[in-house]
DNA sequence: CAGAATTGTGAAAACTACCTCATATTACGG
DNA sequence: CCGTAATATGAGGTAGTTTTCACAATTCTG
């Protein structure tokens, strides 16, 4: 018997006041999350945030999770976005068209690093299986610009240096403190890599 | 009024037998953390995953977090003996003591930094002071050891520095693959920090 | 502006997890 | 070996969270 997916019941927002309501309980979501992570991100928590009440919340997602799930439809939209915008520049460098997308990713990336994290704890299989679909994509995208680039390259074996700019990258930013943010963070990842990469 | 703070009522234990049920109850929370997230851990997964029962988690801990509060200390112990480990030979250069240091880490470190990550988002302001002073004391370890090679550096602000070891490493070593594991990823850390911080 | 469709409400039912405790089993000392 | 202390058990009480649903309020449509 071919198990039917479930039809969900919830409603679809027609209404421009209905669309509202979604995204002010998806942010209401994402700020719950950081403050008191996972655990502390009750429906009802939530819901008090967003200033409506627990039953909106199930007017427009299934679960609690469904929450999370949209919210992180919308992080990796962002994502994705910037990283698309970023092929059009031709005759540009490795490392500036690097310190452009960091530059602007620390800029977009709407709740920072701090969401990026309470999101890879979110105990979902399907949400944690998005986030490491949103790493592939971002991974292919690297991969392309550095093959573009392949003359100024001083590591050889794409696949490791690409794994090395995103790992990097993602793990200076995750642990960013409010002191060593922003445009100094960038600066510090741009030469990091860059003294890897080439030279 | 001064508030007293409630006496334990766990046992302690004193027989072989029951040292045993402890550690295999911190192994337990351990891998079900990993596995599942501090939301999943719950503590009839803990006592199942170690194969005794519920009741005997509350023999020898007052409540979940004292099993995370005790898996906290035994990981802080561990790299603390690692990094301590570390400053007894003289006349090392940076770059052989920094490869020593990721290969035995690597090697050592019970249960990756998987672990690590999952214990910060453990919802106990006492615990994430633990985990903090872990960080400040690791942070402390490599501090010094890039402050006894300072002629050889290339980078002068010492904290950026440390930031970057530190949080470059990690970055690497938690997104390491089955195939980039091991030797291969230290040997990648280390040329990548080999290129930031001298030359 | 009446009636229908959509959106919003919040008390309470259903569910889940932590922790207790009366009891059973195992190990130790004399 | 027997009594006592230590260790182990797991069903169930309690507290808190998720989800539902009958109903209220608002917006749209003709």
């Amino acid at each position: 018997m071919p198990r039917r997916s479930a039809k969900s019941l919830t409603r679809q927002a027609k209404q421009a006041r209905a669309k509202t309501t979604v995204n002010v309980i998806v942010d209401a979501a994402a700020q719950v999350l950081i403050r008191e992570g996972y655990a502390g991100a009750t429906t009802n928590r939530i819901a008090e945030r967003a200033g409506v009440s627990v039953g909106s919340v199930y007017q427009y997602f299934d679960d609690k999770d469904a929450v999370f799930a949209r919210l992180i439809d919308r992080e990796i939209e962002a994502v994705v976005s910037i990283f698309s915008a970023g092929t059009g520049i031709p005759e540009e460098s490795l490392m500036s068209a690097l310190r452009r997308l960091l530059t602007v990713a620390v800029e977009t990336w709407s709740y920072g690093p701090q969401l990026y994290r309470q999101l890879e704890h979110v105990p979902d299989d399907a949400l944690r299986r998005r986030v490491t679909e949103a790493k592939t994509l971002l991974a292919g995208f690297i991969r392309s610009l550095l093959e573009t680039h392949r003359a100024e390259l001083r590591v050889r074996d794409l696949d490791v240096a690409t794994f090395v700019v995103i790992n990097a990258s993602t793990g200076l930013s995750t642990n960013a403190t409010t002191e060593m943010y922003g445009e100094p963070l960038v600066e510090t990842t741009v030469e990091l890599l860059e003294r890897y990469l080439i030279a």
